[in-house]
RNA sequence: GGCGCGGUACCCAAGUGGUAAGGGAGAGGUCUGCAAAACCUUUAUGCGUCGGUUCGAUUCCGACCCGCGCCUCCA
């Protein structure tokens, strides 16, 4: 394996290696959990599955780890409003992000809590202090000196040469040392959620979180950290600052940022009315796979520009990916030809090589629907013998590994956000597509096959009436039927 | 203002110093009792605009136009 990423760090493509042996260990910053996860956090977090699921493929053992930020300010303000301790208020949508994760087949890290840890955080503020990289303000909030940390905005490209003396800064209505210094700690206010620490009450900033739970579980010095764009500054800038003053070493090796999506070409926000959760869409009658597929279709490092237009596309490209499989597992004469596993070689290693150079997805894609589009062509002219599935599957699985979006859970995760809308009263955003979806799954697999066995002997018999009459029920049903060479096949809606 | 990314067919979107992947949609056709699926053909002398370098540029360089991101905790 020769993974090539693009590393924020130093701004250039790079072969990856990790640092030991043959263990990659890597850090995603996760979510803040104070609502529920939309489909710009779902960019990123299937980002960093792909790498993961591709790094897995090549054979690394991945120690990847992610944070829950379950404290911060808007936390704390909205648990607050609604009469709730923090805890209470994140167990909500800590429980929603897991299942959505799941929905969209993201494999889950190991979790790491900022609540849980918030002792390790001031002893790590408290060596800070010592070693004068940090210092208390009166109100009892610490901060960290950037004017220490000579290489800071080495990630973000950003030059502070300039304010190192804090001479055009304007310190005066701050009690920091100069108006860079970020919070490393914060003060209580009264009324709001502290934690008793060897630096005193109060809770932890947002940065040293990070700094704290990645070294804890990977080391001083670990592979790669990873997040949304948006996070290079300040937040990944700030964390290399205090973990690489504390340890005196290099903090991650490896920085990869996905790129922030558009919704329908305008940036999403709830203002402008293009914000999105998972949840909404599944209301709409989107499938989790679909919206998967369309996530992972453009490179991450491409800005992707998530339209409902496209998640018909992404739809219709699920279903022919779907197909193919199906198509696959039928009966095929016996024998093997030479020309179909070459194609399956040709096409594990046209989508490998895909991947290598710095996840290229939408390669990736076009290398399996060449050979689908090949297959189905052979398969037509009755040239793939059942040698030959073995040999055609196997980039396909090795496709799926990565991709994710060939098993069909869709209804079960879409039934069990249907329940939880009718739960939260949000009946009105059931839509028509997605009661039609449900109702597919009325029927069981062994209830359909029967019918379609009615079916087929109607036809044979050349009762087309009652065939057809059959075929009308199973369509209303959400059942889709399809006649092929290989014989009469279905698949839910 | 500073730093950075991008503008490719009807839509989404790869890509390359040597003549434009893939998916979707549309049109025509094959197969089929009819559907559906599948397959075939077809849709950019053209890759934001204007210059430059080059035997040759969509690909490199410059300018301009447009979109987007970061520059006080938004993935």
């Amino acid at each position: 394996m020769a993974l090539r990423l693009f590393n924020t760090l130093s701004a250039k493509v790079e072969e990856f290696r990790p640092l030991v042996g043959n263990e990659v260990r890597m850090y995603a910053c996760g979510p803040t959990v104070y609502d529920y996860g939309h489909i710009g956090n779902f960019r990123t977090f299937i980002a960093v599955d792909i790498l993961r699921r591709y790094l897995q493929l090549g054979g690394y053992k991945v120690k990847h780890v992610m944070n829950i930020t379950d404290v911060d300010d808007k936390i704390i303000r909205n648990a607050a409003a609604a009469g709730l301790t923090v805890q209470q208020y994140t167990a909500k949508y800590q429980k929603a992000f897991f299942e959505d994760a799941g929905a969209l087949r993201i494999e889950q890290p190991q979790i790491v809590r900022a609540t849980e840890n918030i002792a390790r955080m001031a002893e790590f503020i408290a060596k800070l202090v010592e070693m004068g990289y940090a210092y208390k303000t009166d109100d009892g909030s610490y901060y960290f000196r950037i004017a220490k940390f000579p290489a800071y905005g080495k990630l973000s490209k950003k030059d502070f040469a300039g304010m190192e003396d804090g001479a055009r800064v304007d310190v005066d209505e701050y009690e920091k040392d100069n108006a860079r210094d970020f919070a490393l700690w914060k003060a209580p206010k009264p009324g709001e959620a502290s934690w008793d620490s060897v630096i005193g009450p109060g809770r932890p900033g947002w940065h040293i979180e990070c700094s704290v739970m990645s070294m804890q579980e990977l080391g001083e010095s670990f592979d790669l950290h990873a997040g949304g764009e948006d996070l290079i500054f300040p937040h990944h800038e700030n964390e290399i600052a205090q973990s690489e003053s504390l340890t005196g070493k290099p903090f991650a090796h490896f920085w990869f940022h996905a790129r922030f999506l558009l919704v329908e070409g305008e940036k999403m926000s709830k203002s402008a009315g293009n914000f999105f959760t998972l949840r909404d869409l599944v209301l709409k009658g989107y499938k989790p796979s679909t919206i998967r597929y369309l996530l992972t279709s453009v490179p991450y490092r491409n800005q992707l520009n998530f339209t409902f237009d496209g998640l018909q596309q992404a739809a219709a490209s699920v279903d022919r990916l779907r197909n193919f499989r199906q198509r696959l597992a039928g009966k095929f004469a016996d024998g093997s030809s030479l020309t179909m596993t070459t194609l399956g070689q040709q096409t594990s290693k046209r989508l490998r090589d895909a991947l290598d150079d710095d996840l290229n997805t939408a390669q990736g894609q076009a290398a399996i629907f060449d050979m689908i589009r090949a297959v189905n062509t052979a398969m037509d002219a009755g040239n793939v013998k059942s040698g030959d599935v073995a040999a055609l599957l196997a980039p396909l699985e090795q496709f799926d590994r990565i991709f994710s979006v060939l098993q069909d859970d869709d209804v079960a995760q879409m039934q069990r956000i249907y329940e939880w809308a009718k739960a939260e009263g949000r009946e009105k955003d059931i839509s028509a597509e997605l009661e039609e979806i449900l109702r597919s799954s009325a029927l069981t697999d062994a209830q359909i096959d029967a019918k379609v066995e009615q079916m087929v002997a109607a036809r044979k018999a050349r009762d087309f009436a009652t065939s057809d009459k059959i075929r009308a029920e199973l369509v209303a049903q959400g059942i889709l039927i399809e006649q092929t060479k290989e014989g009469v096949l279905w698949r839910r809606k």
